[in-house]
DNA sequence: CGCAAAATAGCACGGTCGTTCTTTTTAAAA
DNA sequence: TTTTAAAAAGAACGACCGTGCTATTTTGCG
């Protein structure tokens, strides 16, 4: 009788062919579609804000309709985090994929990932509002956050790892430390230009990010030991 | 006949002398007992999850009896950012302030901001959870909460502009970009931290400080123009 | 077409919320 | 101590919430 299948659970990054030649059904079709109002919904009132009955005043079905394809809020909640990340993994992983490894992708990421961000600065994001909501708050909401997250700065990560490969940045790198400080300027950005309203935001974490590269293509040490530092760079300056 | 008499509202920043020799009747000194529960509650839920229910249970109070003290529960829930701004202030303000003008009240604001988020990283940021709560919920909760953040801000930025003045500094060092990226340091200690449960995120953005100081200690110029920079820059490396 | 199954609607339940109004208790002033 | 105002409690309201149950409509297959 519920219509709500929970299949396609774990299906985190990369990619997967995705078979389904089937027609889909008109349940799961207005299951799509239900998915797509409440993550845009959730962009912009959050996750916890999310409430079955004002998806159901967008979708102009009623709330009994909604929840029988969920079970529950939580399953909606889980629902849109994992099309949030889908989208997130279209619209900024698979592209800068097609940039070539090293620091050319690193910026392609970063590029993109700006690109996102711009835009949700007028939509919100639903990583960094649901990261808020569901700091201490357990439970699978929580978990599927972390896990797409998770997945998410790992990627970043990997970009990275293989610039030191390919000799553009020198091996003693930490690709964890400059993951977190690109991290924090996207962060910055949300901050300043979504809540205060400060203009060129974006400008400044793109200087910032240049800053950071040009200090990690060039090791200049601020830590005592700069001595084996520069191994193979010598493509450096874009 | 209501004890909420709303005085004292417009007192950010700076010292102002406290002369409140008349000892506090009862109704403001439980009032303050009340700001104080609430803040504690707060900070672990958010001020959109603050409840008068909730406080009074903390409070061993009735609802209407938390509720008279305030009026309304955006009032309640602005006394909780006046109250969190002003132990901001205290926390890190002020002491940092003993530091000598220059780089080392730099360090200073940041070593004592880093402090208060390690605590917090534990217990929560009203600023931050807020920030992200009022992204786009107009109304006098969310102006509270820019006032009080544009004003912490602007005393970091003076901070570095002093130590422009000071020839610690080059001139054209860019002290909205400097704040920037501070403010992206302790926004991703909270991400990764708080929520992702990373480890090492203190040391990340305290390494990721040091990175950021020594650029722009010694300016080596990732845009084009190097040439008029380093003026007076003499006494660097702490 | 007809029929079974899926999809949706309608309704009601228990719960929490902010707020209002009235009454009782407590504290301060006389 | 008496008086008066402040402080707190109590009860009730309307609104919204998630959820369960039952009917009704719609869909798709034989």
């Amino acid at each position: 009788m519920p219509a709500h299948d929970n299949t396609a659970k774990k299906s985190l990054s990369l990619v997967q062919g995705e078979p389904e030649g089937r027609a889909l059904h008109k349940g799961q079709q207005t299951k799509l579609a239900i998915v797509d109002a409440a993550l845009g919904l959730a962009t912009q009132i959050g996750l916890e804000g999310l409430s079955i009955g004002a998806v159901a005043e967008v979708m102009r079905m009623s709330k009994s309709g909604v929840f029988a394809h969920f079970g529950s809020r939580e399953e909606l909640q889980m629902s849109v985090v994992r099309e949030y990340f889908q989208r997130f993994e279209q619209e900024i992983f698979y592209p800068a994929m097609q940039a070539p490894r090293g620091v050319a992708r690193i910026r392609a990421l970063f590029a993109h990932w700006m690109k996102r961000v711009a835009v949700e600065i007028q939509s919100g994001c639903i990583f960094i509002s649901g990261a808020v909501e569901f700091d201490d708050r357990p439970g699978p909401v929580r978990d599927e956050l972390v896990s797409a997250l998770k997945t998410w700065l790992a990627a970043v990560r990997r970009a990275v790892s293989q610039a030191k490969e390919t000799g553009e940045l020198p091996a003693d790198a930490d690709e964890h430390q400059m993951v977190f400080e690109i991290h924090g300027l996207i962060l910055a950005i949300h901050f300043e230009a979504r809540f205060l309203k400060t203009p060129g935001a974006v400008e400044r974490a793109q200087l910032g990010f240049e800053h950071m590269l040009s200090r990690y293509l060039s090791p200049s040490s601020t830590s005592p030991k700069d001595s084996k530092a520069h191994k193979s760079v010598k493509k450096i300056k874009e």
